[in-house]
RNA sequence: GGAGGGGUGGCCGAGCGGUCAAUGGCAGCAGACUGUAAAUCUGCCGACGAGAGUCUACGUAAGUUCAAAUCUUACCCCCUCCA
């Protein structure tokens, strides 16, 4: 990684130093290219899923600094090539979607980046493609004359990407194998159609864009780039963005703002720094002087983090309904729950609180995946109410009032709220 | 097309007729310790059931057997070598 050298662009100077930059191709050229605002470059995203979530946080945040500098991005939905799948580096062959499917998850996932990219008509504002209204209509033989000329196999069979797949017990399709040939065409197609001279990914991706760089340099004689961003992974070396439920969606509706706080909340010691440099706007020399930080500080660092990135991705109202509930989980003597609004609920009728265990109220909220699973829970005294461990026996008191909210935890950490109604 | 090897729980990987809901590792969850962190130690980690237990699972489908993840057959998929 190249961190201390300085670049006459702003965008590259920044990006660098905000840990964004893993390579670029032919640095000097790129660099000089980008003293001009206005610049236009790519990004494609895979749609196979409903909502993007933390992976896909570095090159989003990446084409918003693109765009903090004056030039404009441009995001490529996969619409056609996601009919393919892309093979790099997976050991799977991803599952192919419908065009229905797609279609869906195309929608819901220009709205996940509206919070993170201007979208308009203006230089610099963001614009939405995708790539099945070229793709879909290609022909085979008129593509492979003008298209897969330029392409060599023995240089393709070369790349670290196809060769993981061609290795371990694994298989590449030819559809598959046409992957990068899309994508480049893609590329191709974005510079003659939109000036669009950059593309963007993730580290592994490199192979792809280089292909579209050279049959833009083949076949129109022209220089266009590839730049790359580190992945993101933990310090131990692990794959960012996981939790008990899943991966950690962008979307509201697949995880709640108060959930995804947390989640940066929570982060490892030795990943809040990085993260601070990445998906927060504080300058570069305000999180320097953090850099050194420890033990209780360090701890606070976690939650400006984690106050930074739901703002830009949830909105500043948001915010405030994360913090109340946070201060009502966790810092909240009285069990006076009123403010905590985004904890999830379960209503419990007053007549009936003699009948439900609450094992039924662990299993039927959601807290837990089954009965067995809040059994278990329940012998390992990791269950409270309000804060105080309680058996498998425990029953809601008869002497409640109707209104009354009791706080129920697994752990420490998962809570809901029992209202009685 | 031929020969051989293989498909086991979220992942890796043992098991190769009963003692197998399936060793072990990773991941995950909880407890202790803490800082809503890490590391460490302890417990849990298919579903249902208060429990005895019942059900569902070892690529798919049939079969042999009192009994199958384990044997047979067909099919599907993957890998390696040959043509």
């Amino acid at each position: 990684m190249v961190s201390r050298m300085t670049y006459k662009s702003s965008f590259l100077n920044e990006a660098a130093a905000r840990g964004f930059f893993y390579q670029s191709t032919n640095l000097k050229a790129i660099d000089e290219f980008l003293t001009v605002a206005g610049r236009r470059g790519y990004l494609g995203f895979d749609i196979t899923a409903k909502s993007l979530h933390v992976g896909h946080l570095i090159p989003i945040f990446l084409l918003r600094l693109f765009q903090k500098h004056g030039h404009r991005p441009i995001v490529l939905a996969g619409g056609g090539t996601t009919k393919i799948g892309d093979p790099s580096f997976k050991d799977k062959t991803r599952p192919i979607l419908t065009d229905e499917e797609i279609a869906v998850n195309l929608s819901s996932i220009k709205s996940c980046l509206v919070p993170f990219l201007k979208f308009g008509d203006r230089k610099s504002d963001a614009i939405m493609l995708n790539n099945a209204d070229w793709l879909d209509k290609l022909e085979y033989i008129p593509f492979l004359r003008d298209i897969g000329k330029y392409f060599s196999v023995n240089r393709m069979i070369g790349f670290e990407s196809v060769k993981a797949k061609l290795t371990a017990n694994n298989s590449l399709s030819f559809s598959e194998f046409n992957y990068m040939v899309l994508q480049a065409y893609d590329f191709y197609e974005l510079c003659v159609k939109k000036d669009c001279c950059i593309q963007f990914g993730g580290q592994d991706q490199w192979g792809n864009i280089v292909c579209g760089v050279e049959l833009i340099r083949k076949k129109l004689g022209r220089e266009v780039f590839g730049f790359t961003n580190p992945l993101l992974t933990t310090s131990s070396g692990q794959k960012m963005g996981k939790t008990a439920k899943g991966a950690v969606w962008l979307s509201k509706e697949m995880l709640s703002p108060y959930e995804f706080w947390q989640y940066w909340r929570n982060v490892d010691d030795a990943d809040v720094i990085k993260l601070m440099y990445l998906f927060t706007d504080l300058n570069v020399e305000e999180i320097k002087k953090m850099e050194s930080l420890e033990g209780q500080e360090l701890n606070d660092v976690k939650k400006i983090l984690a106050d930074e990135i739901t703002v830009i991705t949830h909105g500043r109202d948001s915010l405030a309904d994360v913090h109340n509930t946070a201060a009502g989980m966790f810092e909240n003597a009285e069990n006076d729950f009123s403010s905590a609004m985004t904890v999830p609920k379960y209503y419990l009728k007053r007549s009936n609180s003699k009948n439900i265990s609450i094992v039924d109220i662990m299993a039927e909220s959601g807290l837990c995946a089954s009965r067995g699973d809040a059994k278990r829970l329940l012998r390992g005294n990791g269950v409270y109410i309000n804060d105080e461990t309680v058996a498998d026996d425990y029953k809601v008191p008869d002497d409640l009032p109707v209104g009354a909210t009791l706080k129920l935890s697994c752990g420490k950490k998962k809570h809901i709220l029992i209202i009685l109604e």
